[in-house]
RNA sequence: GCGGGUUUCGUCAAGCGGUUAAGACCUCGGAUGGUGGUUCCGAUAUGCAUGGGUUCGAAUCCCAUAACCCGCCCCA
């Protein structure tokens, strides 16, 4: 036998016996963002590479060492690592700003970043998500979080910890990271390497390393003063505070975690992740907040946004793993003829219906109707003849012979 | 990029230097039988991730490689 040839590293096969539960979280999604007037949109999933080098960031691991990027034709091309900055491309493009705001876009599908993958972590995942565009109110941060929230609801998950946090906007950050760097400055040699690198790159990063003698470090009072300080400006602070506000008045629960910054650069103000304790130490399913110049960076006018990213294998970690589903009936009988006959009737009703397409024997048939479905549909000789059907319930193992136009009827009210 | 762990049939697994490599489930076939899920019988790894080595003898010990898993970083 010739080897076998695996799937790649990081990426897996979605099989029939999980199928039902990705459905379940796109027929969600699509039902409830509906309800708060979002579209959905489907963009390519390669961009030019330069897309997500201004996008995303050229500082950010995503873009630094996470894509999959190929030549073709004398383009660089990238599969895509998330999918904001292509939304924002078509928006621009597809002169989404001239339509009266807010645009409210969904997406979902596969992205792509090339990780050491662990749990709740792959090369290909898939997200679902939602951007807003044109406006700047803080009502539209709180509407996202509370779809966010609606959605998760709607598949059962209540358990789960919001967090946000505003980075304030380029004005105030850029002084508070002036600030964090001054305050660590002396101690800058007894940095991790990690942190030295992000002391120079994003130095709001530095916060919440793990390593000892960088934890020690940022214990020290006169840092902790820096860190804790207040540095929104006064615009920035008021749309933080509307924000919470509309929180509390919508009764979601919210833990403030001044650490939470987010790895993507085109975040200001508002951030937000929301997490669950059963996944491991992958443990946010939702991460988002506003970009507001990320539009205007990409060539487009000005316009404020704010979306947000589910991971979809992690939100199918959180489900019920839901019981196979059955077909209605399984047609048992030894002539193909008039078995498909029976099945393409049933089918064109709206059942759920197989026979034996390999005419085994009587029994075998009737083992296997057990197996895959809730009803046998007995076509023997006799019921040919007289134009009925024997409807054996397969759970009670009741069985009565019906007219052929009543089969309906009868797997309807034992089904029910 | 850096750590730790695992690897025996489609799946779960026994095995601890000498076995014909247990067992269970799944799948398939047969018996009985116009009626399954709840009977009985049978089939299914010359093979233990791969390549070397030690040994009279290796799934069992050693080395290397790979794949997978888990963690760090980062993210969904």
């Amino acid at each position: 036998m010739a080897n076998i040839i695996h799937v790649q590293k990081g990426t897996k096969d979605i099989l029939p016996q999980e199928i039902s539960q990705w459905h379940r979280l796109e027929q969600n999604a699509l039902e409830i963002f509906t309800k708060y007037g979002y579209k959905e949109i489907r963009t390519p999933i390669f961009e030019a590479t330069e897309l997500f080098a201004r996008g995303v960031g050229d500082t950010t691991d995503i873009v630094n060492k996470e894509m999959y990027t190929f030549e073709k034709s004398e383009r660089s091309l990238t599969l895509r690592p998330e999918n904001t900055a292509g939304v924002v491309r078509s928006f621009i493009e597809n002169g989404m700003s001239r339509l009266s705001a807010p645009v409210k876009l969904w997406y979902k599908g596969p992205m792509f970043r090339y990780e050491r993958p662990q749990a709740g972590r792959q090369r290909q995942f898939h997200q679902v998500g939602i951007e807003m565009f044109g406006i700047k109110e803080p009502t539209a941060d709180a509407e996202a979080v509370m779809l966010a929230v609606d959605y998760l609801n709607s598949l059962g998950l209540n358990d789960l910890e919001v967090e946000i946090n505003s980075l304030g906007c380029p004005k105030c950050r850029e002084e508070y990271k002036r600030k964090i760097k001054e305050v660590l400055k002396p101690e800058f040699d007894n940095l991790c390497e990690d942190c030295q690198t992000r002391y120079e790159k994003n130095p709001l990063r530095l916060l919440d390393c793990k390593v000892e003698t960088c934890k020690a470090i940022f214990e020290k009072p006169e840092i902790q003063k820096v860190i804790k300080s207040d540095f929104l400006c006064e615009e920035c602070a008021q749309h933080y505070k509307d924000f919470k506000k509309y929180l509390e008045k919508l009764n979601i629960k919210y833990v403030e975690n001044k650490l939470l910054v987010r790895g993507l650069d085109y975040y200001n103000r508002t951030v937000f992740e929301i997490k669950s304790n059963n996944l491991g130490s992958q443990n946010a399913v939702c991460g988002g907040g506003r970009y507001d110049s990320l539009v205007g960076q990409l060539g487009g006018e000005d316009t404020p946004a704010i979306g947000w990213a589910m991971g979809m294998e992690r939100l199918n970690s959180l489900l019920e793993k839901p019981e196979a589903e059955k077909l209605d009936g399984y047609i048992v009988s030894n002539s193909s003829e008039d078995a498909f006959e029976l099945a393409q009737e049933l089918r064109n009703k709206g059942l759920k219906v197989e026979f034996d397409l390999a005419n085994k024997k009587f029994t075998k048939q009737l083992e296997k109707a057990a197996k895959v479905a809730k009803f046998a549909l007995i076509l023997g000789e006799d019921e040919i003849r007289t134009n009925t059907v024997s409807v054996k319930n397969l759970s009670t193992s009741e069985q009565i012979k019906v007219p052929r136009c009543d089969i309906i009827k009868r797997i309807g009210e034992k089904n029910g």
